[in-house]
DNA sequence: CAATCCTGTAAAGTTTTTGTTACATGCCGC
DNA sequence: GCGGCATGTAACAAAAACTTTACAGGATTG
């Protein structure tokens, strides 16, 4: 079992790769973006933990987190990574709210102590966060409000609808046979059939419109999310 | 709900992005501005706090809180941010006026305990508890009088109809399910059946009249409120 | 104390959701 | 083009979920 995914955000290709090679040897799951935009593509409800670098072109870190807790409804816990000039002269080193703080120029030793400070403190391995929204191409899912917009158009999904695509939309781009979906969302009653599975599909279909390719079909292995297309 | 709205004053947009997100995690409301003008002219009677740097391009911070207490007549407090020691000296007349400043480097620790003690001590609000009172589309909840308009017109709820509609309203568009809201205000006695609220929803609908659709059923979720449908 | 209103439950109607079936369509190797 | 699959959809009926009405015990009010 792993421990645990973390998503590593830093415009600097090497302190990317520092982090993700020890976290990878401390036994973690590790993924890359090198900008906030592209960290926000790659979120999804399976990681853990967020390490996000503070100064970054584009959209900043603060940005980004302000993104992931407000629109995204995420709780994700976050580590800020401090570059040494420029905020460590206005910071001084803290936590709030839960997440952490981390001014370069750090030790790998540190960092890996706070991330597993963190995912101990958050409920150890636990990558589900069932309060996330996914946000992927033009597709919003808000748990909360139970929605999923596109292109901010509200579709208003049935309760099996809804789960379907959540299923889906959580693993982008992964191919699910009509059977994991079955298996996933009919817990008390596995004996549907498979064909159940393709007419929920249709009626999501039906119901994102211009978007309804988002869902795509694998001849022979099932359906899967997928933005791009 | 609200903690209190603050206004963020600073030209150094790093500046105002960490203030900004971590005192919206503390659970504060904030505006930013990036200079002195434009923080006069997003200043509004609902901020109940600024938080002014001293050095700006353009009119000094201190030259604005001249206008807002002398032009404006506002006695809203303000803390002074500001980059040397040296200003302090300027700033102990307005401290003694209920102000306070920090001297950067600053922690957001004592940012936030500053904000707190100051908010306090100015009874935590400009004027009264305006968030307590909930405008939405055409309904309007004033706690206070434990009242809901319709389009202005007053609509008489008994107080648990008031609850379960003030607990929807709180959270536009949140969809509660009947055991989150039978959780939430039967805490002492939480054996009702889910039926029970159903039955509230109705009558309440019924008083809200022409408006009953503000309260929406999410089919297998439970229900919402959402003026716009 | 009686009259009234508030609340929770029950049961009878309605609407929505959902699983299935049946049939249409499209793709592939012949 | 012809079978043989695999998928897309419309239609339907059962099941589940929701709304409404009715009623009785309790609380509240005057």
């Amino acid at each position: 079992m792993e421990k645990g995914k973390i998503l590593i955000v830093d415009d600097e290709a090497d302190i990317c790769e520092i982090l993700q090679f020890n976290l990878e040897n401390a036994g973690y799951d590790v993924d890359c973006a090198s900008s906030a935009e592209e960290a926000l593509d790659k979120l999804s409800p399976e990681h853990s933990l967020i390490l996000l670098d503070v100064m970054m072109e584009g959209m900043s870190g603060f940005k980004m987190a302000e993104v992931v807790r407000k629109e995204r409804g995420s709780r994700i816990p976050i580590i800020f990574l401090t570059a040494k000039n420029a905020e460590n002269d206005l910071l001084t080193g803290f936590s709030a709210g839960g997440d952490d703080y981390i001014s370069k120029p750090f030790s790998i030793h540190e960092v890996i102590a706070r991330v597993k400070a963190v995912l101990r403190r958050s409920g150890g391995m636990s990558a589900e966060h069932p309060e996330d929204n996914i946000v992927s191409g033009k597709i919003r899912i808000d748990m909360s409000k139970k929605m999923v917009y596109a292109a901010d158009n509200p579709v208003l999904l049935s309760k099996k609808e809804f789960e379907i695509l959540y299923l889906l939309a959580s693993h982008e781009g992964r191919v699910y046979s009509r059977e994991d979906i079955i298996n996933e969302l009919w817990k008390d009653a596995p004996y549907v059939l498979d064909r159940t599975v393709d007419v929920h599909i249709a009626r999501i279909r039906g119901k994102l419109g211009p978007y309804k390719n988002y869902l795509t079909n694998r001849s022979g292995y099932g359906y899967c999310f997928s933005p791009v297309e």
